[in-house]
DNA sequence: TGTACATCAGTGAACGCGCGTTCACTGATGTAC
DNA sequence: TGTACATCAGTGAACGCGCGTTCACTGATGTAC
């Protein structure tokens, strides 16, 4: 292990700033956003709590690296759902089931990294400064919007219909995965939790679609 | 004011329990969850924080205290909403509305009491001895099952698809609550977030009620 | 009605926690001449 | 190619924070006789 060696033997580390990010990110993973301790990133990497001084600003700016990750982790997974989708069907069709895919990715995502999925969305608010990631202007909704403009297109649905749409879904996913993770369905067996999601994605695309 | 003259004179305050979970009912309204501190509820009423113990065996049980009376509020509202429903529609309609109502005044408590809301949903989970507030047990929600059963009843929604629909429904307008709060609509003019709020109440009825 | 005493409901001082952050510093690196 | 020196990227010790909680205590109250 050449790189231990390295680094043991370096004053300079060479890539503290990733290495620290990484080391957060798995605090989260583990232990959600109150687990992302600006000291305990920086023993984990063997280097003193000053040294994360050299490359953020406050722990602060540490959590956002961590927390763009983690949105980074969401989209791919939404990413994945979407792929799965069999292109075969019709355009309508094709549409609902980008929707359904969407939704699932994003529950899929905070049941499996429950850790990662609370980080992400802790504490939107107070990102003063450095203005905050906003989620709506990333990949994986700015998919949600397309797919529901495509709806528009092709007919399926009307165009007054349409303002806040993506809000309303995203709401509801979002929705449930919170009550899933931390709420009253958290001690459901798996397989119920699933015909929740699968009843609340039937609601979502029904409510769209309705008319 | 006797009674500030008897509590000042008194070594014994008399209700010191009521008189704390008030004082940490206020901090929860102006500040959220993490301004429930113990101490600052026993200063605020002019006690030692030590007195505290004699009435709740910890912080967090103090904080139970304060999220019923949370979840207690919420419900008032969503009954208000609720008494405003015209009785003059037919059954359906009139079970629309009481559909729409509960969202409304959901949504509406979160807006108006933004700290009670998080501090009534911060961390359901842990609640650990003592079981946790089951929101679902609590009358607003066996309204919102009374009213979803109605409407298969009356024949307006098949049976296959009752299942899961509180969760589905109470998803989307907790999640439209946070979105709203914390999340990247909170800077929209009040009108624009009522809006939004409406379409979302479309969505979920449309979703219900397709078919 | 009075008194002894158990019990209840307060008190103030103190502790430990673990963090984020600052300070004055030192070792390593790169660049100008 | 060597050397002087600015700059960069680390170090360890220390601070302040404010909290929740424990401790040994004391003043007030209620009850048995």
């Amino acid at each position: 292990m050449p790189s231990s060696k390295i680094s043991r033997h370096s004053y300079h580390h060479g890539d503290l700033a990733n290495a620290l990010t990484g080391a957060a990110l798995e605090l989260a993973r583990a232990g959600g956003p109150d687990a992302v301790v600006l000291r305990e990133a920086a023993r984990q990497i063997g280097v003193s709590a000053t040294a994360a001084y050299r490359h953020f600003s406050s722990r602060e700016d540490l959590m956002h690296a961590v927390k763009d990750c983690a949105l980074s982790e969401l989209a791919e997974r939404m990413q994945e759902e979407i792929e799965r989708v069999p292109p075969d069907a019709d355009r309508s069709a094709q549409l609902r089931l980008r929707l359904r895919a969407l939704g699932a990715g994003y529950i899929g995502f905070a049941l499996e990294k429950p850790g990662l999925f609370r980080t992400a969305f802790a504490h939107m608010e107070p990102m003063t400064g450095r203005q905050g990631i906003d989620p709506m202007e990333t990949p994986p909704f700015r998919m949600l919007i397309a797919t529901l403009d495509g709806l528009v297109e092709s007919g399926v649905l009307d165009v007054s219909r349409r303002p806040f749409l993506e809000v309303a879904a995203w709401a509801t996913v979002h929705g449930m995965a919170e009550l899933l993770l931390d709420g009253p369905m958290r001690h459901l067996p798996p397989e119920l939790q699933q015909a929740a999601v699968d009843r609340a994605l039937d609601m979502v695309t029904d409510g769209i679609m309705a008319h």
